[in-house]
Order: C-alpha cells, then structure tokens, then sequence
DNA sequence: CTGAAAGCGCTTACAG
DNA sequence: CTGAAAGCGCTTACAG
C-alpha cells in the first residue's frame, strides 16, 4: 500500500528541516515569508496532509472532547449532540461520541474506561443521571485529572455550566392552562420520578396548581416513556382514573401529540374538551392537529455555555492553573402558545 | 498536573518488559498464566488505561470510521447514524462524525481533509450528492487510498454496500392509493430533483400513474424540503393548483405531517376528502391525526451492511489484497398502512 | 515464553 | 529566523 507522506519528506523535498515544516503547518510566526512560501509551495504539490495521531501523541493533546450521551435518536439528545458537535467545532475541537444506545445495559463504566483510552482533553458527560454513575467517575475518571463538565446529571465536584430551567417553565405552561379556564390538570411524565429533569417538571406543574389553589391528587399524574405512544396510553389512563380532567400537560411533544391521537380517536375536542400542552417545540408542533402550545428549549445556546466552559477548564488544566468554575448560569425556555390550550371565545 | 501510567510504569512494576504487558493488553496468547495474572494484578491495581494515541501511532491503525454525514437531527440520518455507531462498535471501531450541520456552506472539501489527518481505517460517506463532491474526493482522498464507501451518493470507484429501495415502495404507496379510488394523486416532493433519492420516489409516484394509466402533469408536482413547514406550504400550492386532486404523497412523514395540518385546519376530511401517504414511519405516525400510512426503511440492516462491508474493505487493505465488492444489496421498506389512506366504506 | 532495539510521525525545549 | 536531538507511549519484527 502506498505509504503517506510524512513531513519529513517535505522538509527534505523544499530542502528545510522538519521543524521549519512543522512551523509552516502550525502558522507559527516565526518564519521567513520566502521559506513558508516554499514549504507551503512543495505541501500543496504533494498533497500532504499532516498526521493528526502524531500530532496528539507528542504535543500531548489531541483536540477531542469526548461525549457520553444517551441515544440521539430522540429529539432532545440529538439536538444536544448536533449544538455540541457545532460549538466544539467553531473552537476547534473534534468530538469523540459514545452514545448509550441501550441506556438500561449498556456498562457505562467501560464505555467510560474506552474513552479515556482515546486521551480526550475534556469530556462532557450528557447522559442522564443513574444509580452507579457517580461511583463510576470517581473510580475510572478522577484518577486521570481530564477536565469534565456535566449537562444533565448533578455529580459531586463535576461543574455544570448551565442549567435549562425546567421547573419555572412546566409552571408557567400549567398556569397558562389555569388562565385558560380548565379546571382539571392531569400530567403526563417522562419517566421515573429519579431523574432531576423527571422531578423538576411535576414540581414546576404542582406549584402551578398550588398558586392556583387547585387540589392534587395522585390519580392526576401518571408515567410514560418519552414517545407518543405512551403517550396515548397515559392519557387512556387519565381519563379512566381521572375522568373530570380537561387538560394535560404531556412533559415532551411527543407524548402530546399521543394525546391528541387519543383525543381524534375518541371524538374529544382540542382545544374545546381538552386543553394540552407539550414541552420541546419539535418543528413539527406547529403542525399537529391542532398546533400545540409548548416550550422551546435554548439548546444553542446550552450546548454554547458548556462547550467554552470546558474549553477555558482544558486551557487551565494545561496551564497548570486551578480553575473550577462554580456559577451556573440558567437558560430559560420559551412559552410558545398555539391552538391546543387557547379554548376558543 | 498528574503524569499518565503509562505501559512501562507497569513493566517496572511487575518486573517484566514492555512487550510482556502488551502481550496482555492485547490478550496476545503467549504469555505464561502466572505473568499474566502478575501483570494483570498491576494494572488493575494502578488503574492504568492503555494509551490509544500511541498504539493506533506505531501500530499505523486507529479503529476509527470516518462518518461524512448531513444533520443529523433530522430523522433519516439521526437513525443512520445512530446504527452506523452501534454496528461500528460491534465490530470494535469507533465512529468519527464529520456533520455538515450547514450543508448549502460548508466546505466538504476541508471537512474532508481535516477527517483524513485523523488517518481513520475508513469513511463512511453518508452526505447526499451534491456537484463538486466527486471532484472533492478525487482530490483528497484518492490518493490516500482510504477505504471507503457510499451510503447515499453514487460515486465512481466507490463501493456502494447497501441500497435501500426508493422507487418500486413509492410505487406501491402510490398504487395503494389508486386500489382505495383516488383518482387525482399529487406528489410533495423533499427537494430538488438532483438528487438519486428524491429522482427515485417521483419514479415511483409516475410509474404507478403509468401503470394506472392516469394523466401525469407538472401540477401534481410541488416541492418541498423535508419539513412539516414546507409540508404545510406544499399542500397548498397543490390545492390552487391542481383543484381536483383528492390524494397525495409526501415524500416524507414530517411534510405529511404538515399536509394533515393544512386539512385539519381547512377542514379537508382525511382519508374522505384526501388520502394521505408517507415515507419513513417516525414513531409518531401512528400518532398523526389520521395515524399515518407510510413505508419504514430498515435502517439497522442498511447500516450493518455497509458497516461490515466496510470492515471487509480495511482488513483486505491491511493484507494488501485488492478488494472491491461489487455487489449492492437492496434493501426494502416495509409498507404500513393506516387510517389516512383507507376510506370507510 | 520473554526481552532489547528500532520505529510510528510528529512537537518540544534548547542552541545558535 | 533555523536546526539537531530527544521524546511522546505504544507495537513490531527479531532474537533467544
């Protein structure tokens, strides 16, 4: 197979030494405007293109942020993955993905172990929070000092440079229901109560009731899974053990629009018998029948704040210095208003 | 900051030489049992982690697939993605994403180049064709001699593994429609006709007319671009235009979506007034109002193929034999039918 | 079954 | 502004 070319063989080809390549590539000042001309002349002729596993091993520092995150295939991790991949990208960083397909067996802590091998120079942990993990980091992580941030799950000493709000917005989405006049709110979750976003919404749901002085029973709350399919089948099970309800607020827009399904099959009118809102603002909101009130999340701009917060711990970890960032700055979703939960007058 | 173990730390520890700590490393089986479990013991008891920088450095192999791929936070290429990672692991590779997050300006070609200083064992090229790609490979690539292969474009030289069936499931979507009686199908398209993908499914979509015998005009024919939006936008179009039309297929689930939403809102009866088919079979569609009828693509198989073959391609590489698979296997969608193409009799 | 030497392709001080 | 030497942390023949 034919050998690639290595810089050597451009030094020798423009008649320099391989440091003097090694500056050109690098855009290193220091270097005669004729000789870079020359270099770059005899770089561009033969195609080269430097070796970056070289690169890394010597310089000690490989341009990787690895990313443990659950599957992409769902609209909020992807949308975290893509941003994060974005960001990492406009400051130069490459990122190494280990996706947890099978959240419930995969074994995180090779997963983990693996990607220490590959020498990240930080890792931004997304997955969502699990008994074990925490035990897992201070095992295989803390030993190797790389530089991580955390997005989703609260672990001890791990910074978390920003925080999506979940709790306010959920209230404010249940307020807006109560404003509309429904009387009856069930809620639909995500997921078991252990996970901090899980909790967050049904806490920002409660108060919203409780403002309103409504009462709250645990016949109004019941669990689904993410998917519109659970989400139908949540709502068969509000409505059986609930039947007074008249509205729902479905913890993602997915399990809403199973809602709605539901609610299409069952000759029960949205936004008349039922009022319904959802959380994410997928593209497709806009256009379900009828079009759904819910929250946009900032993924942008949460990808963005942790993506440089990581990026100025790497460059402190270089220097030696000690930096630990401890502020987290909130980014707040945004209320979208639609048909599903405006009863028309 | 604290210094790495690093191999030879554990050599000194255990009183061996380097290569014996390889050897157990890499599960080499010529190791004495009673060295390796000394070996063994002090890797586990200092915690070291190989350093894949420098094996993949002087072994001249990374386990690394490149991955050249558009958004992936849409639906198609979110899924691909996601199996292209799971089959990767499977077979011990990494996967490198390359995401074109903006696809009209980004620069494949230093996307591409940036990739190959990386020196992965191969690339996957998932983008979708575009002018200029060709030429982009030609230059960087070809001369690299990095196995690679194809997933969507079809590109000379380039082994194209898997191919999954656009035309003849458009064809049965659309015939499907003809059996229920509608008599006046239009076509949503998902972008412009330049590429294989959206060239295949107005195939079908004709052919299936032909086969009927129905008038085919340029009426019938709108463009869209994937989303629910356009979808939306689309369908109207089509109703100015083509009066008469009482069916339509969207080439994929997210435009129907915006279809349903345009009916809904207009108070177009579906399946009655229009039947409605899809592509892609997101979880949600059997959620839509009407649940939607649509073609789910076998991803996982699509994936596990070209990923294989692939493996296939750098190991023949590495024992410097010529291997270049000619064959494509076809792939089929599986049709599902639902309510929105089914008229109550 | 085990080890000494060379090398993978770069960068990093250091010297001039 | 430029270069000779050493080193990053492994694996690969090769020798015994």
């Amino acid at each position: 197979m034919a050998r690639n070319i290595r810089l050597e063989d451009i030094a020798r080809e423009a008649g320099v030494s391989a440091q003097t390549v090694s500056r050109v590539i690098n855009n290193r000042p220091d270097v005669a405007r004729k000789t870079r001309r020359k270099v770059q002349e005899v770089i561009d002729r033969l195609g080269y293109l430097p070796n970056t596993i070289a690169r890394s091993l010597s310089s000690q520092r490989t341009w990787m942020m690895g990313v443990v995150i659950s599957s992409i295939d769902r609209y909020g991790p992807g949308r975290i993955f893509v941003e994060l991949d974005k960001q990492a990208h406009a400051l130069g960083y490459r990122l190494l993905p280990y996706i947890s397909h099978d959240e419930e067996t995969v074994d995180i802590s090779r997963y983990l172990r693996e990607l220490i091998t590959h020498r990240p120079d930080g890792i931004i942990w997304a997955a969502m929070e699990r008994a074990g993990h925490e035990e897992v980091l201070r095992r295989n992580l803390v030993p190797t000092s790389i530089p991580m941030v955390t997005m989703e799950a609260l672990l001890p000493g791990i910074p978390k440079p920003a925080f999506m709000d979940q709790e306010e917005t959920s209230e404010a989405l249940v307020s807006h229901l109560i404003e509309q006049g429904y009387q009856h709110i069930g809620i639909i979750t995500g997921e078991l109560l252990s996970t901090q976003r899980g909790k967050l919404r049904i806490n920002g749901w409660k108060k919203a009731l409780e403002a309103a002085g409504r009462p709250i029973t645990e016949k109004q709350i019941v669990h689904g899974a993410w998917t519109a399919e659970t989400g139908e089948r949540a709502m068969a099970t509000l409505v059986e053990q609930f039947p007074e309800i008249d509205a729902v607020f479905a913890c993602n827009d997915q399990m809403a629009q199973g809602v709605l399904s539901f609610a299409y099959q069952h000759n029960i009118r949205v936004p008349d018998d039922l009022g319904v809102v959802g959380f994410d603002d997928l593209p497709e909101a806009k256009y379900f029948t009828p079009r759904l009130t819910t929250a946009k999340q900032p993924f942008a701009e949460f990808a963005a704040i942790t993506v440089r917060t990581l990026a100025e711990m790497i460059d402190a970890y270089l220097e030696e210095e000690s930096y630990s960032p401890q502020e987290t700055k909130v980014v707040y979703p945004e209320i979208v208003i639609r048909e599903s939960s405006v009863r028309k007058t």
